[in-house]
DNA sequence: CCCTGATTCGC
DNA sequence: GCGAATCAGG
């Protein structure tokens, strides 16, 4: 990895930001702490307040020395850090009154064929397959087109307590996950229509296997990975 | 140990 | 010019 036009601004503007060389090189991708302090000084970037050299004295000038009390006080340090917006906890609460509540009555057969979860995007041309609830007895995979299962299933006998209210018949709330189902969230904790994937879960993980696909990525060399795209201050830090 | 930046020096 | 190795303080 070379020090183009455009790594090396992306240099200094961290460098300026105060971020440290550990960080700069990681979010540079591709070089080293070291080459990361290298560069920056022979691009002659501002000193940092360095662990070693408290005060300024050069190796060489050490015999002469002596005499100083160095007025040592670099405190730039640190304000940065603080994210500088806090994203708002979920409460449990709102979570748990979006799951599902068990009213008495039940419903002779839910219809239910309303909302499949979270359509993936499709590009124009590209047949978008979806799965579709059919009820509380499963779900039927279909294409753009394809209308309702011709044959609907027979309705359970009989529900069960911990079978979905008919607000969730084809949702899945908080109280409706196991370990087998998917438990990859649609939409967001407090809203209304929050709920779970709900699919039959990849056994191993928590998600089904369309989610495992987007949870589960494969890691690739640094070198090959895409640097983050250019956030001009204070993006999001991962770590 | 971990972290930090500075410096050196072979390439 | 580059960066690994090394140093040295927190």
């Amino acid at each position: 990895m070379s020090w183009t036009d455009e790594r090396i601004e992306r240099l200094k503007a961290m460098w300026a930001e105060g971020k440290t060389a550990s960080v700069i090189a990681e979010e540079l991708g591709g070089v080293s702490r070291n080459a990361v302090i290298g560069k920056a000084h022979r691009l002659g970037l501002d000193s940092r307040p360095s662990p070693v050299k408290p005060g300024e004295d050069k190796p060489a000038a050490a015999a002469a020395a002596a005499s100083a009390a160095p007025a040592s006080a670099p405190a730039p340090a640190a304000e940065r850090a603080t994210p500088s917006k806090v994203r708002e906890k979920p409460p449990i609460a709102a979570i748990l009154e979006t799951a599902a509540p068990m009213p008495d009555d039940v419903p002779a057969a839910a219809p239910a064929a309303a909302a499949a979860p979270a359509a993936p995007a499709a590009k124009a041309g590209e047949t978008v397959m979806v799965y579709r609830s059919i009820g509380p007895g499963g779900f039927v995979r279909q294409g753009p087109g394809e209308q309702q299962a011709p044959i609907p299933p027979a309705p359970p006998r009989r529900l069960v307590p911990a079978k979905p209210a008919p607000e969730m018949a084809d949702k899945t709330g908080l109280l409706d996950l196991n370990d087998r189902i998917c438990k990859w969230p649609l939409g967001h904790p407090g809203e209304p229509d929050f709920h779970f994937c709900g699919q039959q879960a990849n056994p191993g993980y928590p998600y089904c296997v369309q989610h495992c696909g987007v949870a589960y990525q494969a890691q690739l060399p640094r070198r090959d990975r895409r640097p983050p795209p250019p956030l001009p201050y204070g993006g999001p830090r991962v770590r």
